[in-house]
DNA sequence: ATTGAGTGAACGATCGTTCATTCAATATAT
DNA sequence: ATATATTGAATGAACGATCGTTCACTCAAT
């Protein structure tokens, strides 16, 4: 994998940059996990670069804060909301793209792991701006795509969408929230009330 | 109000006993305040001596550490739900008492207060047993009661009725908490919003 | 020669908790 | 009723641990 060209100039991205990105995304990970199991507030910075295998002065070189990195995690964690917004965007019945939508959300949402984290983020963004922005924000654009698709058919719904769209993305991601200690058989039965219940909803047959 | 019987014995709560209990609860209130505006692990002892009014020392002689003092904020803010199971619990036509039962759950847990000190004993729940215990027990008995109010009825209503209880719970509390950080007057239609949700939910006209 | 990732000691602040002590309220003995 | 002993609320200093952050320094990559 040796590369020597002339016009390397242009891509300075050497050995060094490269594992520095790598290290960076390390800590991240490590972090995500400290924070899962212990919460942002008794997680310590020793804690996260014990677990990404560096020494502490040296995450220091990454992030130049606890908060910084707590953000980092909140956000990154909001992106993930990217697959479900790319499945409300597709083509299709509206029955369908409702019901992939749930399923899929939900499927993410009731794994424990991110049900807690994301327990953790909504309490943190209620007291913390910097937290709380990007995660409304990805949330009102979700909400923004769902409203279309409550739009879009021919289904008789002359209410407000937007409002319904946030009831519906309400009900799906707490429902998901509460499902994720529940155990696994118990899952199912909830996901598919949550189906029917949307269904419902909108004014769908099951 | 002197009082001077013969039988006194039996009531020993004299002036000392009486100013403990008092003392006690001032304590418990600077803690839900600091809690609020803080978040549980970011409140120090120290915090909430200062906001009762008392030394450091002495708030030992009333709890014997940080975490009794959350889990008492936790079972304290919980058994608040006495109010909403006792709507449940009166007589009168079900779409009567769904809509009462919503109104008042939402009000209480739209407010700013209460959303954010929900949203920190859940997050705590998830990871600690000994504020999940009391959170999933008076949970429970909200689910059950709601159930039977499902079940009461002529509503042609062949389904699981205790997992469409958990989907309502859930949906009201989790809307209430979105709509505590939104401006006075929309919360009002989310909350009309809700209403009709759940009326629709449950097979009943809005 | 310069840069920046990497290290662990060190700093000052703050944490939860314990401690010795004071003092008013209560219980007991006279 | 008076004197005495006991209790427990109240205080703030003190302790050891841990916190987030900084620092001087090494060394490989540029």
């Amino acid at each position: 994998m040796q590369e020597q060209s002339d016009d390397d100039k242009e891509k300075p991205l050497a050995k060094r940059a490269l594992t520095t990105q790598k290290r960076r995304k390390e800590i991240v990970e490590a972090a995500a996990a400290c924070f899962i199991t212990q919460g942002f507030h008794q997680t310590s910075i020793r804690d996260i670069a014990k677990r990404a295998g560096i020494s502490l002065g040296n995450l220091y070189n990454h992030f130049s804060s606890k908060t910084d990195l707590i953000a980092e995690i909140a956000v990154l964690e909001s992106d993930d909301q990217t697959v479900v917004n790319d499945i409300l965007s597709e083509d299709g019945k509206v029955q369908d793209i409702l019901a992939r939508f749930i399923a899929v959300h939900f499927d993410e949402l009731s794994k424990p792991e991110n049900a807690v984290l994301a327990a953790e983020i909504t309490s943190e963004a209620m007291r913390n701006p910097q937290i709380a922005e990007p995660f409304l924000e990805n949330r009102a654009q979700l909400v923004a795509r769902l409203a279309s698709v409550l739009i879009s058919p021919d289904l008789n719904y002359p209410e407000d969408t937007t409002e319904m769209a946030e009831l519906i993305l309400t009900l799906v991601q707490s429902t998901a929230a509460r499902a994720a200690f529940q155990p696994g058989r118990k899952q199912k039965a909830t996901l598919g009330a949550l189906q029917s219940s949307v269904c419902r909803l909108v004014g769908l047959s099951d």
